[in-house]
DNA sequence: AAATAGAGTTAGTCAAGACTAACTTTCTCA
DNA sequence: TGAGAAAGTTAGTCTTGACTAACTCTATTT
């Protein structure tokens, strides 16, 4: 057993930078869904390769975002569960916004996925009034539609 | 002279990064605002370094997105203008969107900052679409607004 | 017209985050 | 159960875009 437990407060600081949201959102995803995130999975999703998945994974275990051991999954911290969160949920709101309004979904995709990194508390809560809006009003709805493509 | 004059198409690749779209942002401000883009105000409404600066701009120069002689000034190429003024055509629209929920300048600026540079032409008008309604539905903006901050 | 301040540039370095190639561990199934 | 496949890891490299330090060019000011 090593010397001392490991705190809860990481020692190096956690630079939450684009990066580390696109892992942590992913492997919220997997978790989600299968109950554990493989590094294979966790590479598929974001397009890269395994071995800057594993390097990634060690500097997200240094920075307390995630628990790591080698050749095992990885777990979220709380801490990784409370950023992988609020990005797979501006994700959420992002999408049904952008869909609403007829776009295709590989645009809806691409948009969401840079926006997603970039928004604020309040910002998301705006969006999030225009989409209630919106769901709940379908003439309105409908009235701006119609006004997309020229 | 030269052996052969300059190819208006880019011999390297463009490549539109979102470093790349801040720097024609700033250029293109400037030179509506000043007539002129020097590299000390580059840096410093990009709070970067000058040494920077101009590494960029050669790079931009190489490019096809800008025009750039020692010790002289920046100009835009057409590329580097529809660029820019894309950019900061998005800037207008989210900054405008975002200040219409009461967002503090500080928040706006730095969400705007980051999305701008990911929004699609679709989504661009989507959000535009919002920006008029509210524009023109003070009373549609009001009730939205009541349920800002919980 | 020379001194000097300010602007611009060059050279060299660094960190982040991706890659490939080669290796090790784990899993699967005949 | 042991061999091969699949997953994971390590080592070393690359690119982007930032930095500092030191140098050069330009402009101003007397």
């Amino acid at each position: 057993m090593p010397a001392a437990p490991k705190p809860s407060t990481p020692a190096h600081a956690a630079s939450q930078t684009r990066a580390v949201e696109d892992y942590l959102e992913q492997i919220h995803n997997l978790i989600e869904l299968k109950g554990y995130a493989r590094v294979v999975d966790i590479a598929a999703n974001l397009s890269i390769s395994q071995a800057s998945v594993t390097a990634m994974i060690q500097k997200l275990d240094a920075e307390g975002f995630v628990v790591y051991e080698r050749y095992r999954g990885v777990t979220l911290t709380e801490q990784g569960l409370a950023v992988g969160q609020a990005i797979a949920h501006r994700h959420d709101v992002l999408s049904r916004l952008l869909t609403s309004f007829g776009l295709d979904p590989e645009t809806v995709h691409r948009d969401v996925e840079g926006m997603e990194h970039h928004m604020s508390r309040q910002t998301l809560q705006a969006l999030t009034l225009i989409l209630e809006e919106l769901e709940g009003n379908a003439e309105l709805l409908k009235k701006l539609r119609r006004k997309m493509n020229k």
